[in-house]
DNA sequence: GCTGATCATATGCAACTGCGTATCATTGTC
DNA sequence: GACAATGATACGCAGTTGCATATGATCAGC
């Protein structure tokens, strides 16, 4: 058969993943971009929005919204950075945490189903292949 | 390390591979999709419009004009099914054939770039675990 | 031949997207 | 202290998306 192009197997994973995580997301009641800013906030509290919008490829000018509707639900807090008061920092609250590890557990199950055919060998070296693509 | 989603992974990825092919495309006057619905063609021509939105991912009512713009460039053909007169069986023509492999070798070159620093078997390992997944 | 289903096509809509741009506060430099 | 640079915020715009819906042609079953 014909080599499928990479960007082809990697959609069509997108969309299964995509069809597979909104059920469960919604039902925390978190968008996908909300989500991702939980995600990438428990990893590291953002030095000021602009980094963080670049960080998760999204629009500065539209996280500005997003985080007004995570701060109003409890789940992050904005507050001036001391060293440079232009600075808004972002981080998660103890709330935030919890809405993430919640999600989080359902979305890694989802994913351990999608990933039960392959050995768990094969699953390391599949995850360790991705990050490494992902990162460049 | 916490760890990462597989949603994250696969959605850096595909930022990634969308930067890289946008400019080959462009230069051939291809949209993404229109690459798409070329490459999908390529596989098997499609026996209606419908079948082929679906099986790309894509709105059938968008598909339409898509097809319009690719019709006109002489890229595919659409012909009615002597079955069943309602449908438009839709398949590439020999310009569009040519026209997708010329921008398919230059996105396998990219590809073949992209995956440089694995072995040959871990990236024979990668595309049929990606093609796994792909396939559910 | 009548009827319901299927398909191509067309259109409208609300939401989201990326992009540019403007404003204002704050910073660090000269 | 004046000034350029940076960050948060706000707004508009044009393009894209998914979704619903309508119409007309054709088909298959009765």
């Amino acid at each position: 058969m014909q080599r499928e192009d990479l960007g082809s197997l990697v959609g069509r994973i997108t969309r299964r993943l995509i069809l597979a995580e909104e059920p469960l997301l919604s039902r925390h009641e978190l968008s996908m971009w909300e989500y991702g800013v939980l995600t990438h906030l428990a990893k590291e509290p953002a030095a000021n929005q602009l980094a963080l919008a670049t960080a998760i490829g999204y629009d500065k000018s539209r996280l500005i919204a997003l985080l007004d509707g995570l701060a109003r639900d409890g789940l992050v807090v904005r507050e001036q950075d001391p060293t440079d008061r232009r600075n808004r920092q972002v981080r998660l609250t103890p709330a935030g945490e919890s809405r993430l590890a919640a999600v989080r557990a359902e979305i890694h199950a989802m994913e351990d189903e999608l990933l039960a055919g392959l050995s768990a060998a094969d699953r390391r070296a599949l995850i360790r292949m991705l990050t490494d693509l992902a990162n460049g």
